[in-house]
DNA sequence: AAGGCTATTATTAGCCT
DNA sequence: TAGGCTAATAATAGCCT
């Protein structure tokens, strides 16, 4: 839809690509929007940029409940697809293997993570970013309109995070967009251990028109 | 866009908002997946219908890598709400490779699971493979191949007292969106704080299985 | 419900600022 | 780099089968 028709595959010009994922993003975002509304079903949408930022949406008050509610399903269909099949067994132990591997790694992930935590807590008395990967960061001030209340949330730019210390807890009401900005990849922790944290955090932001939102 | 316009409001005629969803979920489906090879994005989109049916979509091998690096986000987010610390960029350094071993296993993971998946699928239905020659749209598929299955859950109904759990399954092609189905919507059982379970574990049906689904 | 088939509206690629 | 501005392409509402 539009000058030209575009091939689905990656687009290889950085600055395109960012635009077209902006743009999209936004579109994508209405249309999860539009459906949960019009069909009145349930979405949750996460969306990760190249650079790790996040942008999510959920027609819930959380995104939280429906991802519990889709772990209930996955957890479902396991048990269902498990015990019908006893020559599986050995390829469940593979894969359990692998989950044991995985989660060593992210222990020293974690550590690492807790490392560096404490680590720039010693130093946070120095603020500013230096001068390289600069992050713009954006601040907006909230509005609220629709019946759903639809937030955007916008945390602080990971990769070289801002001087904004802490943000004011924010209550997440209805159904809507929420999109935080985010850590390049260098984010992380213990995934197992961890607990979804209630999706209350960061500054609230307009809404509905999440429309040019950044990245 | 269609013969005419649309209001933004509930579409209470159940039949038309059956049809439309199903139209706009595929619209939905195929635009995540279409952001996600355009972008470069890692997309997880997850939608319940009214009834309840679950339909998923994630760019990435799986669902459950995505919202793993979402909680892990979310998490990091509450956790380095400060850093602007260059000197740090090392360590940065350091936990983005623990991340992509990490990835690499969990692709070797979901590998595992996608044949698990695929065999037991021939076995208990004993349908012909799909192999290469599935109709793909314009979805392609490299080795975290986009798998996409319809699985009907079909537990016995709680209020008729159940007999032989009967498991209903069906294999649907169409590279990159996975869609499945499962019973009816439900409110809640018990489980409130649940946190993600590692993907394997051996009970029976648990019993918020237990529902009729059905539309 | 699942698929076609348009007539129409919606989204957006390519530009420009 | 984030927003406009179209021209074109894409998604679909309403109908039929």
């Amino acid at each position: 839809m539009g000058r030209g028709k575009v091939q689905l595959k990656r687009i290889e010009n950085k600055i395109s690509r960012q635009v077209t994922f902006s743009k999209r993003r936004a579109g994508l975002l209405k249309k999860a929007h539009e459906i949960s509304v019009l069909c009145d079903a349930d979405v949750a949408l996460i969306v990760f940029s190249t650079k790790g930022k996040l942008f999510e949406y959920s027609s819930d008050s959380s995104m939280e409940s429906i991802l519990e509610r889709y772990d209930q399903y996955s957890y479902a269909e396991q048990q269902l697809t498990t015990d019908s099949e006893p020559q599986n067994q050995l390829m469940h132990e593979s894969i359990s293997e692998l989950h044991k591997k995985q989660k060593a790694l992210q222990e020293q992930n974690n550590s690492l993570a807790k490392k560096l935590k404490l680590k720039e807590n010693e130093n946070m008395l120095e603020v500013e970013h230096d001068g390289q990967g600069r992050q713009v960061e954006q601040h907006q001030s909230n509005q609220a309109a629709h019946n759903s209340s639809t937030l955007l949330l916008m945390p602080p730019p990971p990769p070289q995070p801002p001087s904004t210390p802490a943000l004011l807890a924010s209550l997440t009401i209805g159904g809507g967009i929420q999109a935080r900005g985010g850590m390049e990849d260098g984010d992380d922790n213990d995934g197992r251990t961890q607990t979804r944290p209630p999706t209350t955090t960061n500054t609230l932001m307009p809404m509905w028109m999440y429309r040019h939102f950044n990245e």
